[in-house]
RNA sequence: CGGGCUGUGGCGCAGCUUGGUAGCGCGCUUGACUGGGGGUCAAGAGGUCCCGGGUUCAAAUCCCGGCAGCCCGACCA
């Protein structure tokens, strides 16, 4: 069990997945070198994100790292909100710069001063563009993958006609893109609601997020889906002809999920033996480890990692003998592959191979014949079984509350659910003294609450990441 | 910017109170025995004890001054 405030997060974290290794001549504090395996796990995020937001019609393009100060400026929302953790570039080619310019914290300035030139007509609209990118936030309190100096990321940016519109597009990603890959394939459940105010994305008029719980309670907010109005148009200059003729500023969308994600993976499914993955996210599905070479171990493996592979699984052989046994389960578990079959003298003895399941640590026994059929179903099994764990713990962490002192209290362990006209702007104030912020407002039940319409809403709040 | 703490082989640490030959675990190298949950034994390599000054016959240890990093609050994908 990760352990609240401790964790950042356990050695194996670390030698697992990301570690703020040092580079020669010392490194940026915050920043943080993510490993190979850590890498493809991050690939595989990526490609689920990729397909579903082309499915939505963005396209990917890349818009550059380095932005004119003054861009930032011309928000006047969103320069505030970012000014202190700007990193700032004055030197170039040996020389002062005459204007300095920001490494990225996010890219609408940038973006929408090419939205400007882009968009002249109604046919234009709705322009739908995605970006892939690193981007640089020097944060007070930097944390390993949650909250780390520079982190990479997919930022959408959208232009629409009119309000309705936009407000339509920046729920579809939450739900269609975001919701989809948090639950159905990183198998974290996850409530998708609005930020309050004090919450909300500097320049933004209305801020969603996915907000999920971690093995030790606390919130982490993984993804967000603004509606900016036309702050962002009117500061930049992005109107258009309409079909009457007029002339009329877009209304605007961004959002983002970035390798918190990774980060979530560890601190949701993470158990003292290291990473569990759920299977549709997991680079390895199934590691067949040869005990022993002997007996015919080394070729009934073989065999069973190409029939795997032909089924479609992402199979991999660990043959190697040479290295001991303890340590190279050990290793795959810490990994988190979901499926590991055991292949030695012993079990071909029987007539079968050991299938152990990383999720609950079962093990069975399948002959060899039966378990290109099995594994489908198993990983299937194990997909689902990890969702519904984890849902089933946060709603056991999750207290309705009637009063802001207990909520307080129930947000030390878990979430707490309060009626925002219970709450209301001051609670929340009072609440953050204690640590504990409003995660996010949704219906009774569960749907999403308009702007304007809070007088039904409930309010979760938890400590957060 | 406030409050606490730490700097000692590659990594993690003990030693400091009460000065006296620099230690442990992990890792690494070599060999043997092992081999179904990070194996055992043996032999090795590896350190300006953060930096500068002071006290002393003698400083990792005591004193003064720097520097660096970590943790707790304000920031956040």
């Amino acid at each position: 069990m990760l352990t609240p405030r401790s964790v950042d997060f356990p050695k194996w974290y670390q030698d697992v997945v990301a570690k703020a290794e040092l580079a020669e001549g010392g490194p940026v504090r915050g920043t943080q070198v993510i490993r190979p395996y850590g890498y493809a796990i991050w690939e595989r995020i990526q490609a689920e994100l990729d397909s579903r937001i082309k499915a939505a019609g963005a396209k990917n393009a890349y818009f550059p790292l380095l932005i004119p100060q003054s861009y930032l400026i011309r928000e006047a929302d969103h320069v505030e909100g970012f000014s202190p953790e700007l990193a700032v570039v004055t030197h170039g080619g040996g020389k002062a710069l005459e204007e300095p310019v920001v490494i990225r914290p996010t890219s609408e300035t940038i973006i929408n001063a090419y939205f400007s030139k882009w968009v002249n007509s109604y046919r234009d609209l709705p322009l739908l563009i995605n970006q892939w990118c690193n981007v640089v936030r020097w944060e007070m309190r930097p944390r390993l993958l949650l909250r780390s100096t520079e982190f990479l990321w997919q930022e959408g940016h959208t232009a629409h006609a009119t309000e309705a519109e936009a407000r339509a597009y920046a729920l579809r990603i939450l739900a269609e893109v975001y919701r989809e890959v948090m639950v159905d394939v990183l198998g974290i459940p996850v409530l998708v609601g609005r930020k309050t105010e004090r919450e909300r994305f500097p320049g933004a008029t209305t801020t969603w997020t996915c907000e999920a719980m971690m093995s030790d309670g606390k919130a982490l907010q993984m993804g967000t889906s603004h509606e900016l109005g036309q702050g962002f148009a009117r500061a930049f200059g992005i109107e258009f002809s309409s079909e009457a003729g007029t002339s009329e500023l877009v209304w605007q969308t961004s959002w983002g999920v970035s390798t918190r994600l990774l980060g979530a993976l560890i601190m949701a499914h993470g158990d003292d033996a290291g990473l569990r993955l759920a299977p549709r996210i997991a680079p390895v599905q199934v590691v067949v480890v040869v005990v022993r070479d002997e007996d015919g171990a080394g070729p009934v493996a073989s065999e069973l990692v190409s029939s795997l592979v032909g089924a479609g699984v992402r199979a991999e052989a660990d043959v190697r003998v040479e290295s001991s046994y303890g340590r190279r389960i050990t290793e795959w578990e810490l990994k988190g592959v979901p499926l590991r079959i055991e292949v030695g003298p012993r079990d071909l003895a029987s007539g079968t191979v050991a299938v152990v399941r990383r999720d609950s640590g079962e093990k069975l026994a399948l002959a060899p014949g039966a378990v290109c059929s099995a594994v489908p179903r198993l990983l299937d099994e194990i997909q689902s079984a990890m969702l519904s764990g984890a849902l089933s713990a946060r709603e056991a962490g999750t207290a309705d509350v009637a009063s802001v002192a207990e909520a307080a209290e129930a947000a030390q362990s878990g979430f707490a659910r309060i009626a925002w006209r219970v709450l209301g702007v001051d609670g929340e104030a009072s609440l953050l003294r204690d640590g504990v912020s409003v995660r996010c407002l949704v219906g009774q039940d569960g749907a999403l609450v308009a702007l304007g319409a809070e007088d039904d809403a409930v309010a979760v709040v938890a400590r957060a990441y």
